[in-house]
DNA sequence: TTAATTGCAAATGGTTTGCATTGTT
DNA sequence: AACAATGCAAACCATTTGCAATTAA
């Protein structure tokens, strides 16, 4: 694994951002310090940092996947409609696992929020 | 908005599953009553009855959307890990809105949980 | 009859892959 | 030099659309 340039403008996207990015978004922003960057370059530095858990998949319902660095507090997360950004949201309803339906097995549970966003709003 | 085979039959395999279903999903189980269903055929479909609000879309994190019948009680999914599979599941955990960032405003959310069904389990 | 519905093929949008080229070490 | 990382174009997959043929009312 080589640190190169666009791999570095990545990492620092996500520094920066503090929120989980779509490869679209890593592109717009890290692709303001390189601006050569590509798309499938992109996409590909993201599997990677999956793969050696730098960053987890945030998946998002009914949209585009998005990533956000690993080793956070557990937490959820609140897409807002009118700029479709997604923010972290801190904290947890408890009593979520019992909703599982008997003979069922739970081993994760994702939580969204959606709404507006301060800016939005 | 007229009544044809097709039509029916992509009725009644929602009536059938008692779940959300995906496209494909609705083209194999109606599929068994008209054979010669079209894949383009079960989209529109599904499209016209999401806007004569007959069905509601179900967002997936991470998965295909899905559809079921409009009108039901509030509730939440269950993902399986095994067979792919959506499953309703009763209930609410409360307390969900209180974790919206202040400035936010929260106007829907979406609660999934994951694991194995009681066949996959 | 005639307007809605269908089927097929082609277009789309997001993501992945093959392969030759470039860049780090 | 050796091999990982990149860029481009083409492949993919799920979904949508154009258009001519079909069908319910």
């Amino acid at each position: 694994m080589r640190m190169t340039e666009q791999r570095r403008a990545i990492r620092s996207a996500f520094k920066g951002a503090g929120r989980p990015l779509s490869p679209t978004e890593v592109l717009d922003l890290a692709g303001e310090e390189v601006p050569q960057l590509n798309l499938t370059t992109v996409y590909r530095n993201l599997k990677g940092m999956v793969e050696r858990e730098e960053l987890v998949q945030v998946p998002v319902p009914g949209q585009a996947v998005r990533y956000e660095l690993a080793g956070l507090d557990h937490h959820h997360h609140f897409l807002c409609e009118g700029c479709d950004r997604v923010f972290d949201v801190p904290g947890c309803p408890g009593s979520i696992q019992r909703l599982t339906p008997v003979g069922f097995e739970t081993t994760a549970h994702e939580v969204t929020l959606v709404g507006r966003c301060r800016v939005c709003a």
